[in-house]
DNA sequence: CTTGTTGTACGAACACATTCGTATTAAAAT
DNA sequence: ATTTTAATACGAATGTGTTCGTACAACAAG
């Protein structure tokens, strides 16, 4: 077994992109992250070459324009973040990082809800 | 409102242990640091120097030995870096984190319960 | 065909966190 | 009193991630 590839801040933010959008050109993933924040085209082409140096993404350069994607399910990736955090900020413990959810000032009336209603299905299985 | 101070993993490191055992000096939290894994006093000394200059964390001078304590609370330093988390990973959704602990590999049958628990009880009010 | 546009590749600069060597000072031990 | 031990302060090196300027290539428009 070896250590999972962590994305940084940056590369989650375009694992996102891709897991919703599917395959897509720089073009587009820098369209996409300037509707949140200004990043330059050619900082979000270095990334995502990065990224796929990493294993992260995967591309096909048969085309002038490379299309990129998702080389890493986003079920796996998000194992890996959530081991992470809950190890360094829980000490290891994911029943005290759901405590800190349902105390959570960010946590809205719907997402408490929605969270009561995944536990109780979880329960009744 | 300003941003709080996000402390970095080594930060975080100290701060749980401050948390955990209260005032301690550079000597015994380096100590405790190296029952984990190796790391050099002065270093551990200058990322307390560090976050005692970002408002983390506070210090007694009066003696040789300065006595450094957590200047920031658990739950609100827990609460930033879980709501950090929670938007870098789950777009802001705490339904999803919850789903995703649920599902999780690493959270045992034990921690599993404790949550179950911690739900009903929840529920209960 | 020449010019402008759009893409990739690459290197360098910058920022931030981590690490530790060295200097200096204070206290303790001999 | 001198030596040894233990503490702080500080600067510099290292590592990693981010950012972007510049060079170059492919294509499109005139």
């Amino acid at each position: 077994m070896h250590t999972p590839i962590q994305p940084t801040e940056s590369e989650l933010e375009i694992l996102q992109i891709l897991w919703d959008k599917g395959p897509s050109s720089v073009r587009s993933i820098n369209d996409q992250l300037n509707a949140y924040r200004e990043v330059g085209y050619t900082t979000t082409l270095k990334i995502m070459q990065i990224m796929t140096e990493k294993g992260l993404t995967s591309r096909d350069t048969s085309a002038r324009s490379h299309i990129y994607n998702a080389a890493v399910l986003e079920s796996n990736a998000k194992n890996n973040l959530l081991n992470r955090f809950i190890n360094s900020t829980f000490k290891g413990s994911a029943s005290q990082l759901v405590m800190q959810v349902l105390g959570h000032d960010g946590t809205s009336v719907e997402e408490l809800e929605k969270i009561k209603a995944i536990i109780s299905n979880y329960e009744n299985q």
